[in-house]
DNA sequence: TAATTTTTTAATAAAATGTTAACTAATTGT
DNA sequence: ACAATTAGTTAACATTTTATTAAAAAATTA
């Protein structure tokens, strides 16, 4: 739950934690502090947070440094790091990619827009897990070009119809409960048995019905 | 694709030579490898690298020295390059950067770290890279002169409709979410669906709408 | 500062997608 | 074979998403 992330935020300015705080908080995500880059990566193992917001301008060790040392860790190599930066220094985007920063926000900080970042990082990265192209026998489908090939022709499919085809195909052979269906397709739904049979049928009638087999009193899948 | 490039690694221990050769193999990277420095630079024409990994501390010629060489040639003259240092060299960094490196590890080195710092370095390329003009059928166009030409016959486009179709078609075929749009094009402000829409129907006006494709509920893409 | 252009929004129309209900067909267990 | 259960089909309808305006707001230029 992107919600219910935890942020672990690191500044050497109270006041700038303190607004950062406020403004999480109250989009209902989990804030952990530190002052400076010593007491964050002190932090880090006990905090375990999912999103690490980084002053670069900070004394003694500075935002980089910190993200370089995080990155070093086994566990945290793919922490999500958003870097603070005034606006003039151009340099830190730089820098800060290099040293493996996901993302950075300019000062001034607008509150909306920091949110709306965040969140965006935060659903980035979920989505990442498992977007791939799916190749099986003569049928290709892409996520990130919206396609389905069959048999080298492109096949238009709706947004549900191509969501339940590619999640049948994640696992070629598996039988999908229509549970596990509608729990995955229709996350913020709830919708008839009868809804998942017309999806269905559509995809059949794209595709031929040769691929998408029933298991009466059990549900779908897919094969070549 | 970041996962194709060419790794050429340089340095006189077989051990390291080895070790960041796993490392990288694993991650899909194509390896290149060389003793010294001299082989290092016989090799380069050949193997065409992304990337060079070059070990500072090097008998005969030195990473720095190598380094330079590299620098010198015409068709070298922007190919990444990364030292690895020992933590102590302190004065590399400094003269690595003069040299012309784009960025250095200190040794001991972390199999993690290192992918991830070598990701965000081609990452890194490719971003500036991509500043570059693009030619897609017979659409042109051009960041540097903000110059877009359709057929031959250069068309107008406002700063945020050249952004936008700018950014689509770095990616032809790519489905871009609406998310994604806003995060690239808007930076820092927030603003509604809508004005996205409005912006791509006065592309579509300018270029004709067979170029931007809708897929409902998920974006937009550009297509030839 | 006024004029002009660009950007954004709001309201609403249009289109596409998604869902359901009612019915039919198929399958299963007895 | 015959209920009983489960899946398939269809078309109507609801919902969601996008397109289109016009007008307001913001930015840029003269």
């Amino acid at each position: 739950m992107i919600e219910n992330s935890k942020i672990l935020l690191v500044d050497d300015e109270e006041d700038i934690l303190e607004f950062l705080s406020y403004n999480l908080k109250k989009e209902g995500f989990r804030i952990d502090t530190a002052n400076n880059g010593i007491s964050a990566l002190k932090k880090l193992e006990k905090s375990k947070p999912d999103l690490i917001i980084l002053d670069v301008m900070m004394p003694e060790m500075d935002g980089i440094e910190v993200c370089e040392k995080i990155r070093e860790q086994e566990n945290f190599d793919d922490v999500l790091i958003l870097f603070l930066t005034a606006r003039s220094e151009e340099y830190s985007e730089l820098a800060g990619f290099s040293a493996g920063a996901d993302d950075y926000i300019t000062k001034p900080i607008k509150p909306k827009l920091l949110v709306s970042r965040v969140n965006a990082i935060l659903k980035r990265k979920r989505k990442k897990k498992n977007d791939g192209p799916i190749e099986i026998g003569n049928i290709h489908i892409n996520k990130s070009n919206h396609k389905l090939l069959y048999s080298g022709k492109e096949i238009y499919l709706a947004r549900k119809e191509f969501n339940l085809l590619y999640y049948l195909m994640t696992v070629p052979g598996k039988v999908f409960t229509r549970e596990e269906i509608i729990s995955t397709i229709w996350k913020d739904a709830i919708v008839g048995d009868r809804t998942i049979d017309v999806h269905i049928r559509k995809i059949r009638e794209k595709i031929g019905s040769q691929h998408i087999k029933t298991i009466k009193g059990i549900g779908y899948k897919f094969d070549i």
